[in-house]
RNA sequence: GCCGUGGUGGUGGAAUUGGUAGACACGCAGGACUUAAAAUCCUGUGACACUUAAAUGUCGUGCGGGUUCGAUUCCCGCCCGCGGUACCA
């Protein structure tokens, strides 16, 4: 009987679904094990081969932790809002709900083919009304809560409500000075209209709505996403972007930094992993100083406040709101230039260019220390968003302000003597201060704690910890996404918080409870309004209840979706207490790195919120995290000479002359080992039709390649579902594997999947001859043959533990050669054997397991046990080296003592011609290693 | 720019705590079976030098240094690819 994977395949698709053989339960009476997946984003493109190198990993680890007994919750649902079903509804009409619908339907036709063990009872849809009630439910407890420092919880905004009632905001932290620029008593809180109420709560609650810029594109009438903004022009049309404030919602995640950092030492993440997050975070510990104007001050934020005397400009971020005091008449003209430069480049151009640009306000302020009259300057490297939006420069310590300072001809006082340090950087907090006055003499790290005491003593500044990290912008100006769940109550003008950047006293209020869901309206054009609002807003319907216009953004819905798998179908709650008291959080993760500082930090502030309100019993939802890699493709790139119009075969084209050729893709589908198949390109497209060719002198067309991401534009794209038609799905998850680990990025080739393929075939046929006759026998084995089983399910088990799943597919390779070299074919062996295989090739394992006489799924049976007594060595045959270089090897048992080695070897032919029988002046031996001698 | 990550034969990769570099597989070459092909099986395969052969030697894990009896592995300095950089998901 020959392996017939087509036939197999579906034959067990079809019984896993009615044996229902992958259903879980809340039970008991076994220890529980979550293994979650990253919530993939159903495109209408389908998977391709790049997708499911995670999910393979994450099942054959689910599929290994059930075998070992655990009863193991492995969900799978989709985060389906999101731009490109909305795109595609700007250009064909089609609502977006409809094309996510035939995403998932084929998504999930993918994911069964390939052999997946989830539970699909459990599934989930962000852009279901059931699911998105619940995101909807957990934004308006964020809207009615804010942060208690106190306690360092979330706590109800009543609970500060009651704060002000009877103490005005005295003993609140942060204090109603920093944010709302004034203290109020308990007797001014109860005289406050209901709007002076809402603006003051407005500053302490969770999801609050505040301004912020964005990229606004007016050719397009729509705000872009950073990486839509090439150039300070938009992506699609080259269109003018600038920088555009906008009243849009926030949550206020930095309240909860402190602890997302502290939450990283007890998770079990690669350090780079938790790196990334500290320093997204960006946790900072200085000072805030006030700097006098003449009118007023300017406060900046420092770490380094030790180094003030060298304090010799300011620099303001071109956004700071004192720039039009701060101008000058005579630089008026100067500035506005400037400023108009700067609009037109994103944070990261302003980052990431070396550019040093900048322009004099006119104005001077004070040095507080040194009492000198220091110029106020206005630079791009100086992001609003961070500190204060200023900065004190100090040109001698930092190198930016140094270049800074160069170019526009500012003095340079050296403060710091670093002449004992050589080799410290100007970023070290090392050496002697200089020229400052009473710190004279001091080392930094003392500096510091002696400046930072003086300015609290003179009052003009403080201690203060800063966080890199920004509240989360909440707002989309898109139509594909949850509807806010806010009503705004008009005060004064009409619809004016429709108007994003203009001024509004309308209040919003959170819906109740029982008007969840909002659901998402149908819109007759899911076009932009064009003056910066969402396209609901082109809804009369909607307009007119006064909802928020706004939706949320993609990580709304996936910042939860992890609870929700405990308890899909609950319309009660977003899951039940009992069923997340199993479940509690995440065993192990596997996800992309690209999600290191986006959701991966979001889902954990959710998560903390929630255990903060005790709706959930876990602070932390991702115990273990695993980041695979992205598989990339590979594509095919023709060239055509600029002039001539001929595609010319690679092979001719000189290195030094590739700028003379305008590059293509040409469809993969065409190529075979980098040969393209003339006839069929030129079919492909009409005007390729006449196109002519020049070949090697072979006659064939040679491409060369590029790697870069699986993508439709690049005609790069390989799907499962091709690769499953040549060789079968076990093929495919175990060449996935195969390809090297998980966490590696790599471009896809299926050169070498025949190596998997045979192996399939080489195992099958220890079941079964060419002939298809039954092979396998009950004959006790050899202990040779017990060596070879134990050895390999040792070494797989432990390989999977420790994701190593490329080595567990070589382990099976040398295990069946070893089988097969020694002609064994016995059920003892075999068996044992199977259960290892078959979280790696589930569906021929069950198969087999059938035809070894099993009525149940193998996917239920129990993992063999490793007995050790069958790997027991008594000998080692060791390497010997003379100095460092290998000369001999000698069997030797592993008992013998070091002295009686060392005898043995000095007298080896080999050891003796390299020592020239000289004594050894060393004799290293590590048991069960090496012998090394030196001479 | 900043943060993170990777670089090993013709190719994908292995080497688990500093201990025989190249497991396993692809590709390639030669052979067996066959009328032939496919399939299957066997042998060889890092580079260079030397040799009839057996063997042997030198070099070799992106580049340049260092620590060590011993470095793909640890340290210092560089080069290149990839991911993230706050409205792609």
């Amino acid at each position: 009987m020959e392996y017939k994977f087509a036939e197999i395949e579906e034959k067990w698709k079809k019984y896993w679904v009615e044996k229902q053989v992958y259903k879980i339960t809340e039970d008991t009476s076994k220890p529980k094990y979550y293994v979650l997946d990253m919530f993939p984003y159903p495109s209408g493109a389908g998977l391709h081969v790049g997708h499911p190198l995670g999910y393979v990993a994450s099942d054959i680890y689910a599929r290994y932790k059930r075998l070992k007994g655990f009863n193991v919750l492995h969900p799978m649902g989709f985060d389906a809002f999101g731009l490109p079903a909305e795109q595609y509804a700007i250009e064909t009409g089609t609502h977006p709900a409809e094309t996510t619908a035939k995403a998932v339907k084929r998504y999930r036709e993918q994911f069964d083919k390939i052999g997946f063990s989830f539970d699909w009872s459990r599934s989930v849809n962000t852009t279901d009304p059931g699911y998105y009630k619940w995101t909807q439910w957990i934004f308006l407890k964020l809207f009615n809560s804010w942060y208690n420092r106190e306690k360092n919880k979330a706590e109800p905004i009543e609970a500060l409500i009651q704060h002000f009632e009877k103490n005005g905001s005295a003993g609140i932290a942060p204090s109603a000075l920093e944010r709302i620029g004034k203290e109020f008593s308990a007797n001014d809180w109860n005289v406050f209209s209901k709007s002076e109420k809402q603006n003051i709560l407005m500053h302490y609650r969770l999801a609050y709505l505040s301004y912020a810029e964005v990229n606004w594109c007016a050719a397009l009438g729509t705000v872009l996403a950073n990486d839509e903004v090439k150039d300070g022009k938009s992506e699609r049309g080259g269109h003018p972007v600038e920088r555009r404030k906008m009243r849009q919602w926030f949550l206020r995640i930095t309240e909860f930094s402190d602890r997302l950092l502290e939450g990283l030492e007890r998770l079990d993440w690669s350090e780079a992993m938790k790196d990334m997050q500290r320093n997204w975070i960006g946790r900072s510990e200085g000072a805030s100083v006030k700097f006098k104007l003449r009118e007023g001050e300017l406060e900046v934020f420092t770490t380094r406040p030790d180094t003030i005397f060298g304090a010799t400009f300011m620099v303001i971020a071109p956004e700071h709101e004192l720039i039009s005091q701060l101008v000058t008449t005579e630089q008026k003209a100067e500035v506005e230039k400037y400023i108009g430069y700067v609009k037109s480049r994103t944070d990261v151009e302003r980052q990431q260019e070396k550019k040093v640009t900048g322009v004099f306000t006119g104005s001077y302020a004070v040095n507080p220390f040194t009492g000198k009259d220091i110029p106020v300057w206005i630079a791009e490297y100086v992001l609003s968003g961070y500190g204060t939006g200023a900065i004190m420069a100090v040109p001698a310590d930092d190198e930016r302000d140094h270049k800074f300072a160069e170019k526009f001809g500012l003095p340079i006082i050296d403060i710091i003597d670093k002449s004992m340090y050589p080799g410290a950087t100007i970023e070290d907090k090392l050496g002697k201060m200089i020229n400052s006055d009473f710190l004279n003499g001091m080392e930094v790290k003392d500096a510091i704690k002696a400046v930072l005491d003086e300015i609290e003593k003179r009052g003009i500044g403080k201690r203060k910890v800063n966080y890199k990290q920004r509240d989360a912008g909440f707002s989309r100006q898109r139509y594909w996404g949850e509807p806010f769940p806010i009503k705004y109550e008009i005060i004064g003008k009409p619809d004016a918080h429709l108007k994003g950047d203009g001024e509004s006293d309308d209040i919003p209020t959170g819906l109740n409870e029982s008007d969840l869901p909002l659901i998402l309206p149908n819109v007759s054009t899911y076009k932009p309004t064009g003056d910066g609002q969402s396209p609901l807003a082109n809804s009369s319907d909607w307009v007119a209840q006064n909802y928020e216009t706004d939706t949320m953004p993609g990580y709304a819905g996936s910042s939860w979706y992890f609870l929700r798998y405990m308890d899909a179908d609950n319309d009660k709650e977003f899951a039940s207490k009992q069923k997340m008291d199993y479940w509690k959080n995440a065993d192990i993760y596997f996800g992309g790195a690209e999600h290191a500082v986006g959701h991966l930090l979001y889902a954990r502030m959710w998560n903390k919120f929630l255990f903060d309100l005790g709706l959930v019993p876990m602070d932390e939802p991702f115990q273990k995290l695993v980041n695979q890699g992205m598989i990339q493709g590979r594509s095919s790139i023709i060239y055509r000479h600029k002039e001539t119009n001929e595609f010319v075969s690679f092979n001719l084209v000189q290195q030094n002359e590739e700028d003379k050729y305008q590059k293509l893709h040409a469809n993969i589908a065409f190529v075979k080992d980098d040969i393209l198949d003339i006839d069929k390109f030129k079919e492909w497209r009409e005007d390729y039709r006449n196109a002519k060719f020049v070949t090697g002198k072979d006659g064939n067309f040679v491409c060369g390649h590029e790697v870069e991401k699986m993508s439709k534009s690049k005609y790069n794209v390989v799907t499962p579902d091709d690769v499953i038609a040549k060789y079968g799905a076990d093929c495919f998850r175990m060449f996935e594997m195969f390809l090297g680990p998980i966490e590696q990025s790599k471009p896809w080739d299926d050169k070498g999947i025949s190596g998997v393929y045979n192996f399939l075939r080489k195992f099958w046929r220890m079941f079964y001859d060419d002939k298809g006759n039954w092979r396998v026998t009950d004959e006790a084995p050899t202990d040779a043959e017990f060596k070879i089983l134990h050895k390999t399910i040792k070494k797989v088990g432990e390989d999977i533990e420790r994701l190593n799943f490329n080595t567990c597919i070589s382990s099976f390779m040398i295990a069946t050669n070893e089988l097969n070299a020694l002609n064994s074919n016995k059920r003892k062996i075999l068996e044992p054997l199977l259960i290892a295989l078959a979280p790696f090739a589930p569906f021929v394992a069950e198969e087999l397991w059938e035809k070894l006489g099993y009525a149940g799924s193998i996917h239920q049976a129990t993992y063999p046990k490793v007995e050790e007594k069958y790997l027991v060595e008594s000998t080692h045959e060791y390497p010997v080296s003379v100095n460092g270089k290998l000369r001999a090897q000698i069997q030797l048992p592993l008992d013998m003592p070091q002295d009686e080695v060392q005898k043995l070897v000095m007298e080896l032919e080999n050891v003796k011609k390299w020592t020239n029988g000289n004594a050894p002046k060393k004799f290293i031996f590590v048991k069960g290693k090496i012998v090394n001698v030196v001479v």
